[in-house]
DNA sequence: CAAATATACTTAACACTGTTAAGTTGCCAA
DNA sequence: TTGGCAACTTAACAGTGTTAAGTATATTTG
């Protein structure tokens, strides 16, 4: 079967092209101006080429935010390595921080855009893979602090969705301009880590007498 | 100068019908759905005449954003009765909650999407009001809680971001759909509120011995 | 090898979107 | 009565996602 395989790598090589891109588009351009008819100029084929290979733009959209996933867990190499779960919990939160102000696109379309929660909906039928892992390594971290007992004490699931909150609050106000008017431009990622640290201070029980 | 008056009213009525159409679609038919042509449908007049009484569309979501911070305000009535500044914020947070969940498309326009601070940018040069305020209410019951010895002390600036964050973190999260996947749908208003009383426990001086 | 079929791609169109320029009413003042 | 102005509409532009139908080219089959 070596004509169909090669067939096959070639679909999957258009596949690539079409990501390749759309991401070119959106972090270049930003996420409204990124439309068929342009990745379709990029790549030069004709707009209707693309529901070949895509059954709709949310399936883009889709692809695109898994590949967010994975540039996230490069900004996460070598955190393993941490062995003191508060400190690992601190970068964590910094690294969360950067990647997210670092790619505000992909960070829009992987916790803020409706379209590829749709998808999931839709295709894979009942789970969130992607969010699923990254939050799951959050509640182990969480979890090894209580255990220890370096971090206050309380529901594992709860405490982590908290602090995800917290850390997503900041980097989504910041991407959608909402500390703009309220923070001189400057000073908001100084204040964004100070309110980080303070929350690591706060949690942390070795501070406490 | 009786006519003019009167006609002055007549241009504020139409412009009320132009926000009353649109805060109707949008709440009932949500944000995306929200278009020029089925606002002058709602309203029997045709498309262009909208723009005799808005710049463009942004100025239109930028008037609703501020009746979302109106609304949200009402959430809050009797809130300075009370005296405790710790038991306040937790009122506040419980509210804003409240709030977001029960009106997503006015949440969605004061504090994820782009369009109205478009329009602060532009026009009110260099201020966004509504959030100010809303931010300012909130600084005060944190530098009080601080002041009593009641909370935890830090720079009140960032601690006030960090409490933002993460309620606006909840709320958002939950209203674009991230908790559906990860959390059984009757569990993720329990879970935010768990989330809620973690912190302000966490940050609760009088529990500490 | 020729005919039938399957593959890859395009053209044209539909039903939308926000927005603007130009045209049409009807009312008020001179 | 007429000029001008205000309120409003029609028509159009340039864009959007998406689908049905058409056209080559390549592959398989008789």
């Amino acid at each position: 079967m070596g004509i169909t395989d090669r067939k096959e790598k070639q679909k999957a090589e258009i596949r690539r092209m079409i990501l390749d891109a759309s991401m070119k588009l959106f972090v270049d351009q930003g996420f409204e101006n990124v439309s068929i008819r342009k990745i379709a100029d990029l790549i030069e084929y004709s707009p209707t080429t693309i529901y070949l290979y895509f059954k709709d733009k949310d399936d883009i959209l889709f692809s695109l935010h898994e590949l967010g996933f994975q540039k996230m867990q490069e900004y996460n190499e070598g955190l393993w390595d941490i062995k003191n779960p508060l400190l690992r919990l601190h970068k964590m939160g910094e690294n969360y921080i950067r990647f997210g102000l670092s790619n505000p696109e992909f960070y829009d379309l992987m916790f803020i855009q409706r379209a590829p929660m749709q998808k999931v909906e839709q295709i894979d039928n009942c789970e969130w893979k992607s969010g699923d892992v990254a939050l799951g390594r959050l509640k182990d971290t969480v979890r090894e602090g209580m255990d220890k007992g370096l971090i206050v004490k309380g529901d594992v699931d709860a405490v982590s969705m908290a602090i995800w909150s917290m850390v997503h609050g900041l980097v989504s106000l910041a991407i959608r301009d909402r500390f703009d008017k309220l923070v001189p431009q400057e000073a908001i990622l100084p204040m964004m880590t100070q309110a980080l640290n303070w929350l690591v201070e706060t949690i942390d029980l070795t501070l406490r007498k």
